[in-house]
DNA sequence: TGGCAGGGTCATA
DNA sequence: TATGACCCTGCC
């Protein structure tokens, strides 16, 4: 891969196994927003980019190189071989078919506390919901961000949240959520969930962590662990990912998923999951 | 236009 | 370990 600037930004040429569309739409982000050209804008890092993509180039509008190597390289999680993880989890037909469609995922290394609140958010809801309560979030509680005469808004920190009280976090209409949201933040801001202790801890051990905060169950933990943390060997198992066991693999307990999905994938799981989740989503596989 | 279901979790039994 | 309740709203 070649990495230049030009015309006011950054292309990265010849870049492998990458795709924007499936990259930000297979469900492990909330705040890119596609638009009418196809590019994507969204808000990381305490930035706002804007990203296109034409095969196999991709250009960082407004970035430069220091900015793809200081910054998005790892957010994209470019420096990694996903052709040698795609060839492992192929031996599986269903993955096979499922990286077929996908292939183009890079799991993203978003802020811990922002997947931490997004994915309390993501509970028994709809994605198009969970999107517009993180949108009013951000626009009310987070800092301004000017690009090219548009305002974006960048994802409060824990301390301003942990200040908010419930009646302020109404306007979110996070429903029964938002005292989750508000308890999260208050235990990152003093201090009761170290946030930067989980990189090092153990996977269980982290997993027990994050369970400590309400709202936090196990496949949100996982998300956590994986989105946040970059911990591939966490394996979120949702409603989908849950059909497609029971479909293609006939594990229809939580013993069964665990032990066939799981085991079966071990520390590329997270990989697998994603994969998984994108295409039962795409096929719409029926309860 | 009304009802259902949603990327789960919690409390209770 | 199983079941019902939960806020709200996009979508059929």
């Amino acid at each position: 891969m070649l990495v230049f600037e030009r015309g006011g930004g950054a292309v990265l040429s010849g870049v492998k196994h990458f795709n924007i569309v499936d990259t930000f739409e297979c469900g492990q982000c909330f705040r890119w927003d596609r638009q009418e050209d196809g590019s994507y804008i969204g808000v990381a890092k305490g930035r706002v980019l804007s990203i296109s993509q034409q095969g196999t180039d991709v250009f960082l509008r407004g970035a430069t190189i220091e900015d793809y190597k200081t910054i998005w390289e790892r957010y994209f999680d470019l420096a990694r071989d996903y052709g040698k993880i795609q060839k492992v989890l192929s031996c599986d037909k269903v993955l096979k078919r499922a990286i077929e469609f996908g292939g183009g995922i890079r799991i993203l290394a978003q802020d811990p506390f922002e997947v931490l609140i997004s994915f309390i958010i993501s509970a028994n809801n709809h994605i198009p919901r969970i999107k517009q309560i993180i949108f009013r979030l951000c626009e009310s509680y987070g800092e301004p961000i000017e690009l090219e005469g548009r305002r974006y808004y960048s994802f409060p920190t824990p301390e301003t949240i942990a200040e908010l009280s419930l009646e302020d976090l109404k306007i979110l209409r996070a429903g029964y959520r938002d005292k989750y949201i508000l308890e999260a933040a208050k235990m990152v801001a003093s201090g009761s969930l170290d946030l930067g202790k989980l990189y090092s801890m153990p996977y269980h051990k982290a997993k027990a962590e994050l369970m400590k905060v309400k709202g936090v169950g196990e496949k949100v933990a996982n998300c956590i662990l994986l989105y946040g943390f970059g911990r591939h060997e966490a394996f979120p198992v949702d409603v989908w990912v849950r059909r497609m066991a029971a479909q293609y693999y006939g594990a229809c307990s939580k013993a069964d998923i665990d032990r066939v999905l799981c085991e079966r994938f071990g520390l590329f799981g997270g990989f697998a999951q994603q994969y998984l989740f994108y295409y039962a989503r795409e096929l719409k596989i029926a309860k």
